[in-house]
RNA sequence: GCCCCCAUCGUCUAGCGGCCUAGGACGCCGGCCUUUCAAGCCGGUAGCGCGGGUUCGAAUCCCGUUGGGGGUACCA
């Protein structure tokens, strides 16, 4: 079988485009396509839309721009469910044939009746298609040239065990199941179908999912056997946890934060996202907590993956973030925090931003930080908007003395550079017996607007003399206002 | 209701019968450094859900229980 290309590890990727890819989905991505890179394998991208009343076509091409930005690359696909028609239909056609499937008749009405009725008398609802399948192959045609059906998949009796790669062995008696719907009665696939059908052509060897469809699996195996699909080649199963929201509680699709586009937009790094998302329900064999791709490739193996469900925590993203944010050569980091800048709109000089990077480094956690800690010192001269709590809190009588010392005295520094100003301001204070600690964050306020920020004296020699002492001034005759 | 899965610090996790007086990370608290805030460094806080077994020995194995999650669709 060497020879044979559809040899080797397979695996997929199958979101259905009903919305935006969501974290828990991202994560389960990652999953299967580090299963099939570490061998080598082929990871293919599949689009579940068979139910066109949910697809949304500009979901699936969000899908492909979230993964591009995670660097999750595909080896075939996008495939298309909506497409593949045939393929379902001859299946249909041979489960029809083998007496595996069978037309039922009821209508949704009926069937959600029976179901309200199980449900009142707590009582487990279970399909009974037992009348349609008594029909004979002539009854049962003749009735669907007039009436409507679904085809069902008629479940054997008796029951399934497999191994899980991440649960182990799994198993379900078939009386649980009951007979399930392979079509709508407008003839549209449902996910059984097209589900089975496609991992059977697409020669999947693994199928990583979420745990949501571990009670598919004993179903889709029924199926492989009907279709007459080889034993030896049955996909391996692996069902990884569902993550949770930060409340412990599932993930709403209502929290846009549980979307992977909202970390794009909020200032996270790719690899910070990706890195984080691998941390959660795996970890390093050598435990190693920050790694790219590559490593996190060529060190994944399934059976480490958690069996239960992780929490996501936005603090320990953030704190990986800015990792990421601080591990960034300078240059790749210039790159992103200008790309943050004209996102927020802040007019910039790139020489004078390229001067502030290896300070402002070490204060992001998210790039979106970026703009607001460096705007005070981009805008030129006209001051800036001085923060309404800090300003109440440090503006007080004893302010005007101070910022008065800190203005005569940086009048007289040279050169205008971080290194003399910070010298004669430090000497200033020493003389005067004040405590930086006392005297700093009333400067901070003054010059960048809030008690605390990107280092003072650093950006006084980028906003110059004249701008530093104008803002000095101005928030010194508002202490003298307001004193 | 029924079926399936899961269970280590607040959170993410290491652990796969003795190396565990349970290790790391995030968070939190304290200290150092310091031009503010960060970053960095040092230290601290905190956990095997509960009850039975098995064993010389259990976080690790078994049973039960509780709790959480998933499924139970003509959604995927």
């Amino acid at each position: 079988m060497a020879d044979d290309p559809l040899d080797g590890v397979r695996t997929r990727f199958a979101p259905a485009p009903s919305g935006q890819l969501h974290v828990g989905n991202v994560r389960t991505a990652l999953f299967s396509w580090a299963t099939a890179r570490r061998a080598s394998g082929t990871f293919i991208l599949r689009v579940e839309d068979t139910d066109r009343s949910r697809v949304l076509d500009e979901y699936v091409e969000a899908l492909q721009d979230d993964l591009r930005w995670l660097g999750i690359g595909w080896d075939e696909g996008p495939i298309r469910q909506s497409g593949r028609q045939e393929h379902y239909d001859a299946a249909l056609a041979t489960m029809l044939g083998n007496g595996s499937a069978y037309r039922a008749f009821d209508t949704p009405e009926e069937l959600a009746a029976q179901r309200e009725d199980a449900a009142a008398r707590k009582v487990a609802w279970r399909y009974d298609g037992s009348r349609w399948k008594a029909l004979s192959a002539e009854e049962s045609a003749a009735k669907a040239a007039t009436d409507p059906f679904v085809v069902r998949f008629a479940m054997p009796p008796g029951s399934t065990t497999f191994t899980d790669l991440v649960r182990g062995d799994v198993t379900v008696e078939h009386t649980e199941i009951g007979d399930f719907a392979l079509t709508r009665n407008d003839g549209a696939p449902l996910y059984y179908l097209a589900a089975t059908v496609d991992d059977v052509l697409m020669g999947l060897t693994h199928i990583v999912r979420g745990e949501d469809l571990l009670m598919a699996t004993p179903r889709q195996m029924a199926m492989y056997a009907a279709l007459g699909h080889p034993r030896d080649r049955w996909p391996q199963f692996a069902h990884v946890p569902l993550i949770m929201g930060e409340d412990g509680k599932p993930l709403s699709k209502r929290n846009e934060s549980a979307s992977l586009s909202w970390y794009r937009t909020q200032g996270f790094l790719p690899e910070a996202v990706l890195n984080y998302l691998c941390q959660l329900g795996w970890s390093m064999p050598d435990g190693r907590e920050q790694f790219g791709a590559d490593e996190f490739v060529a060190a994944f193996s399934l059976d480490r993956v958690q069996r239960n469900a992780a929490r996501f925590d936005l603090k320990k993203l953030e704190a990986l973030n800015g990792d990421w944010i601080r591990s960034l050569p300078l240059e790749d980091l210039e790159a992103r925090v200008l790309a943050a800048l004209v996102d927020a709109d802040v007019a910039h000089d790139v020489a004078v931003v390229r001067r502030l990077l290896p300070e402002l480094a070490s204060r992001l956690k998210r790039l979106t930080e970026a703009p607001g800690l460096l705007a005070p010192l981009l805008s030129g001269p006209g001051g800036v908007a001085l923060d309404p709590d800090d300003a109440l809190a440090l503006l007080t009588a004893e302010a005007v003395a101070l910022l008065d010392l800190a203005i005569t005295t940086l009048e007289g520094v040279t050169p205008w550079e971080s290194e003399p100003i910070l010298d004669a301001l430090r000497g200033a204070l020493d003389a005067a017996g004040l405590k930086p600690k006392k005297v700093f964050p009333l400067l901070y306020l003054a010059v960048l607007g809030k008690r605390a920020g990107y280092p003072l004296t650093s950006a006084m020699e980028v906003i110059g003399r004249e701008e530093s002492l104008a803002r000095l001034r101005t928030a010194r005759d508002r202490a003298a206002s307001t004193g």
